[in-house]
DNA sequence: TCAGATATACTCAAAGTCAATCAATATCGG
DNA sequence: CCGATATTGATTGACTTTGAGTATATCTGA
């Protein structure tokens, strides 16, 4: 057993966010506590976790966080759904935006097929998804890379963006608020989207039940800025009705 | 047994993901420890595993990846050697251009824990390499999707890298020959590297042996536009004498 | 607040491991 | 055939890792 992999198992023991205890670690691993308390030393130098009396704790990034892939997987089937609802709005010879997203990630997957299409896209993911199609021509529009997410964004983005005409943007969002409008974590995010919204003739909206009713930090827009939502039967009816008034399209994934 | 068969034997064995001993694999393959770690601290150079005192443990994530078997071959290890030659010229807070390919790509998981670099670079690869380092700051031209290599080429592309002002950029190439200049197959390709060269205030030719001699479609610029070619060592030594009486720096990776 | 129980930092010596060098052998290209 | 290059294993001194021992620090419950 070396030093190494004695401390990817300590980590690895913290990775559900619980904390660890030296005498425990000391007869799992099968060391003495000298060398674990060295081994937990080394691993708060690095960040990975914080010391206590007795053992430690784990840091923010040594827990598992959602990845993406993750994200990807969860509720997949109903992304799915929506995800083919709105790709069925697209009709062969459009341009597109579309945004980053788990959800708008599985819209691209539906479009494979299709001939003739231009997809603008600041998402790493979606442009790799397109780039074997022979129908469809993959704009990315660079820009600074968001650690977790993959989108780009910034002013490279948004020039990109202002600098095109798409028939249709299939635009995500972290939360759907009735007052506080669309939103999303960040700044930077939320300038992009405003972008696309700009660039576009057609606002989709794809986002399932669980957006609804939160507000994330900047606001992108009135929710009424939409001209279609996609989203999934579990959405409330009431918003559903409301929506519906303020003259948006809802389209309900079965 | 070839030196090169013992490397396959190691990998074999961690391929479970297990960690093993200088002294087991010594038994194993009836060799010294000496030969035993010469081995390993090659291995670890490409990036297949990493070495501890009295073993080795198999490198997180890569082990079970589809690209594995390609990272184990000899023309991948040149790659790396390549790359961390390049990777020296770059000192920390530099701004730094990265062509798209597969040696940049190593340049670029050499750079990973720099500190306060600039990367500008129109390949996906490189970007979500770099896209956890908390040191670095990457940008992304944008661009067209160039179907198999992935790299982002076009006008939004050449306009993004125009804007720029770099230290220096890695510039991979097709073909280096010393009457047709350093060539790329497509004309698309050698635009957005063009635009790259005038960008940047020291142009780096990063490019294997094989490369030599090689005439692709598209020229990119006469060899005398670089300022530094990082090759290996079979690169012949004639055309390298060459090279350095139009004044290139030539840096040989061992 | 204090005492007793734990946990910790520190030093040290032993065991094991490593890098560097060198000479011997094997292989390659002409 | 010869010189150049690669590969190998032995040797040496230096470095890492380890657990025990000891003095100090921290926690807990009364």
């Amino acid at each position: 057993m070396f030093p190494e992999e004695r401390r990817r198992r300590i980590l690895e023991q913290m990775r559900s966010g619980e904390a660890v205890k030296v005498a425990d670690l000391c007869t799992q691993l099968g060391v003495s506590e000298a060398s674990i308390r060295r081994d937990l030393r080394e691993l708060e130098r690095s960040g990975l976790l914080a010391r206590t009396h007795g053992g430690a704790l784990p840091n923010e990034g040594t827990m598992n966080e959602p990845s993406f892939a993750e994200k990807a997987t969860r509720s997949h089937a109903e992304k799915v759904a929506i995800a083919r609802l709105a790709a069925g709005l697209v009709q062969d010879g459009e341009s597109l935006i579309l945004d980053a997203g788990t959800t708008t990630l599985e819209i691209a997957r539906q479009l494979r097929q299709r001939k003739d299409l231009t997809v603008i896209t600041n998402a790493f993911h979606i442009a790799a998804e397109l780039s074997d199609c022979p129908g469809i021509k993959v704009l990315v529009t660079g820009g600074e890379v968001r650690g977790n997410t993959l989108a780009l964004v910034g002013p490279v983005a948004e020039r990109t963006l202002a600098d095109v005409n798409a028939d249709r943007l299939f635009l995500g969002a972290n939360g759907i608020d009735l007052k506080r409008g669309i939103t999303t974590p960040t700044q930077a995010e939320a300038a992009v989207k405003r972008t696309m919204i700009e660039s576009a003739r057609q606002i989709v909206l794809v986002a399932d039940h669980t957006k609804l009713g939160k507000v994330a930090f900047a606001t992108i827009a009135p929710v009424t800025r939409a001209h279609v939502l996609v989203t999934d039967r579990q959405f409330d009816p009431h918003a559903a009705r409301e929506l519906t008034a303020r003259g948006l399209q809802l389209l309900i994934a079965q």
